[in-house]
RNA sequence: GGCCCGUUCGUCUAGUGGCCUAGGACACCACCCUCUCAAGGUGGCGGCACGGGUUCGAAUCCCGUACGGGCUGCCA
C-alpha cells in the first residue's frame, strides 16, 4: 500500500466548536489535502457526560462553514470513539498479557495518601511486581519502562522525556472503560494515522502515547504540536472567560474566509505576503503552501482588531451583488428590498461586519409616510453651533422647498448648498453638517451628494428639514 | 513543587551566522485626497528579555538567569 497521508481531526463534543478547534482542523485540513491524502473526523466521546447529537452536528456545520465539508473526497467521517470501545479492550488486553501493564487496586484517594507520606507527587509504582489480576476496583496502569522517549515534532524538533519522570499511568478505569490516552492511541494506530497534528497542551502526554504505540509493535506517527491561542493576559483561550466561540463569530457578522484566513496567519506567514504587502491570501494559496515545518513554536495572542481588518478587506473585496444578498439579511423585514440595494454600494466599503449596526446608518431612507428621522440632538447643536450656521440652513432649506420635487437631484441640491454656502463664503465640509444632520439625524454617514446613487439621500418627502427650518426644535 | 515548551515593534510575524542601519501586516499618529464618515495614498512612532560565551562576524549557535505558558485526573 502506497505511502498517503492520514490526518485527523478529534474534538470532544463540547457544545462549543472553539475556534482553536478551528485553526486546528485548518492545519490538518490543509496537510491532507495538499497531499491527496485523508482528513478523519473522530469525535472523542469517551466521556459519556459529554455527550448529545446535537453537538456532533454542530461541529461538522462549523466544519463545513470554514470549509472543510463532509462532502469532500478527502474528509472521512465522523466516526464515534466509544465505537471503538472492543478496540480499546483488546489493547489493553494485548498491553496486560505482554507484561506492558499491570492491574493496581488503589483507589485515588489512596495513591494520594501514599504520596505525600512519601513526599513524592503522583503514582510510585505500588502494584508494579504485586502480581494483581483483572478484578472490580482495579485499574490498569502503563509499566513505564526505564531509559528516554523521545519525541520527533515537526512544529518543536527533538522533545526528550525521562521516563523516570513518566508515572504509571492509568490505561483502564476501575470501571473498565478506557482512558483518553489509550483510547487516542488505540484509534490512532487502528485508522492508519500517519500525522497527529494537535494543539501544545497534549505535548506533555505525547511521550505516553508514543510508549503505547511502540508496545503494540507500532512505529509512532509524525507528532506536530501547534502553539496554543492565548488572551491578551497571555493564557490559554478558554470558554468561561474567552470569547472563543467559532458559532458566535459567525453570527457576529464574520466571513468565513476572512476567519479562516486570519487564524492561518496566527504563527505562520504565507510565503509572498511580505512582498505582496498584504496577509490576505486565499485558500488554495494556503492549502498550497502551509508547512508545518514553518509554524511558529510560541503562542499567539487572537487579535479581534486584526480579525476586522481583515474582514472589513473581505467585505470590500466582495461583488456588489453577494453584498447585497448578505447585508440584507441585516436590514428589518419593511424595508424595500430594491431600494436598499441601490444604496448598497455606500455601505459597502464603511462595513466590517453585517451585524445589526448596519441598518442603523441608513435607516433614514427607509422612514414610514409621514415620519421623521430621528435627530441626535448633541449633534445637531454642535452644527449649529456656529454663527453662519442656522442662516445658511435655512436658506438652504428654503432653496430645496423652492424646487419642485421633480428636480430633487443630487446634482441641483448640491449645487443649491454650494450656491448659498458660497454667499456665506463657508466650505462644503463645514456647510453640509447641519443639513446632514437634518436629514439622516447623525453627523456622520455617507456621502449626501453622491453621484454614483441612483437617487439622492436627501428627499422631498423628508419633513426633518422642513420641520428644523420652522423652527420647531 | 516536578516535567515540558516558549521569549523579534502594542499585536501577528519575516529572519536558519555576514544581504539587518532588523523587513511586512494590524493597531496608533500625521499629512494628502475629500461634502461628514469611511476607503485609498504618503510618511511616522515602535522590537531582537537579560548576562556570559563560541566566532573575524550573532536576532540567528552554546550556557546561565529572568519572565511567560502548558501539563501534572480513574477529563479530553
Amino acid at each position: 500500500m502506497a505511502e498517503t497521508i492520514r490526518v485527523r481531526f478529534a474534538p470532544s463534543p463540547t457544545g462549543m466548536f472553539h475556534v482553536g478547534g478551528a485553526r486546528s482542523a485548518l492545519h490538518n485540513w490543509a496537510v491532507a489535502r495538499q497531499a491527496g491524502g485523508t482528513f478523519v473526523l473522530r469525535i472523542e466521546d469517551t466521556d459519556e457526560a459529554r455527550n448529545r447529537p446535537e453537538w456532533i452536528e454542530d461541529i461538522i456545520d462549523a466544519l463545513a462553514w470554514i470549509g472543510i465539508s463532509a462532502d469532500d473526497p478527502h474528509f472521512e467521517g465522523p466516526v464515534m470513539q466509544s465505537a471503538a470501545a472492543a478496540a480499546h479492550r483488546t489493547a489493553a488486553d494485548r498491553l496486560y498479557q505482554q507484561g506492558n501493564a499491570y492491574y493496581c487496586d488503589l483507589t485515588p484517594d489512596e495513591v494520594q495518601a501514599r504520596a505525600e507520606a512519601s513526599g513524592t507527587a503522583g503514582y510510585d509504582g505500588y502494584s508494579r511486581d504485586r502480581g494483581l489480576g483483572p478484578g472490580a476496583e482495579r485499574v490498569l496502569r502503563f509499566r513505564v519502562p526505564d531509559g528516554m522517549t523521545v519525541v520527533e515534532d515537526l512544529v518543536r524538533g527533538r522533545v526528550e522525556f525521562d521516563n523516570s519522570t513518566l508515572e504509571d499511568f492509568v490505561l483502564v478505569r476501575s470501571d473498565g472503560s478506557p482512558v483518553f490516552v489509550l483510547a487516542n492511541a488505540v484509534d490512532d494506530i487502528e485508522m492508519g494515522i500517519t500525522h497527529v497534528i494537535r494543539g501544545e497542551e497534549h505535548l506533555p502526554n505525547t511521550p505516553k502515547q508514543q510508549l503505547i504505540w511502540s508496545a503494540l509493535g507500532h512505529q509512532p506517527p509524525v507528532w506536530a504540536h501547534v502553539p496554543v491561542l492565548v488572551n491578551e493576559q497571555r493564557k490559554k483561550l478558554s470558554k468561561r472567560r474567552d470569547k472563543v466561540s467559532l458559532d458566535q463569530y459567525r453570527q457576529e457578522g464574520y466571513l468565513a474566509d476572512a476567519m479562516v484566513n486570519y487564524l492561518m496567519t496566527l504563527g505562520w506567514t504565507p510565503p509572498g505576503a511580505e512582498e505582496a504587502g498584504t496577509e490576505i491570501v486565499s485558500w488554495p494559496e494556503i492549502e498550497a503552501s502551509f508547512r508545518l515545518e514553518d509554524v511558529n513554536r510560541s503562542p499567539a495572542f487572537f487579535d479581534v482588531k486584526k480579525l476586522d481588518a481583515f474582514n472589513g478587506e473581505y467585505i470590500r473585496a466582495m461583488s456588489p451583488d453577494d453584498f447585497v444578498e448578505r447585508a440584507a439579511e441585516e436590514i428589518p423585514d419593511e424595508w424595500d428590498r430594491d431600494r436598499f440595494a441601490q444604496i448598497a454600494p455606500v455601505l459597502q466599503e464603511r462595513t466590517v461586519r453585517f451585524d445589526d449596526e448596519i441598518p442603523g446608518k441608513v435607516d433614514f431612507l427607509f422612514l414610514p409616510e409621514g415620519t421623521d428621522v430621528k435627530i441626535d440632538d448633541a449633534a445637531w447643536v454642535k452644527a449649529t453651533k456656529a454663527e453662519w450656521a442656522r442662516p445658511l440652513f435655512d436658506d438652504v432649506i428654503a432653496a430645496y422647498e423652492a424646487l419642485p420635487p421633480a428636480r430633487w437631484h443630487t446634482d441641483v441640491l448640491k449645487a443649491e448648498c454650494e450656491r448659498v454656502m458660497a454667499t456665506y463664503g463657508i466650505k462644503l465640509g463645514k456647510a453640509q453638517a447641519p443639513v446632514r444632520v437634518a436629514t439622516t439625524g447623525r453627523s456622520v454617514g455617507p456621502p449626501l451628494f453622491e453621484r454614483s446613487l441612483p437617487t439622492s439621500l436627501i428627499s422631498p418627502n423628508q419633513t426633518s428639514a422642513t420641520r428644523f427650518a420652522t423652527g420647531a426644535v
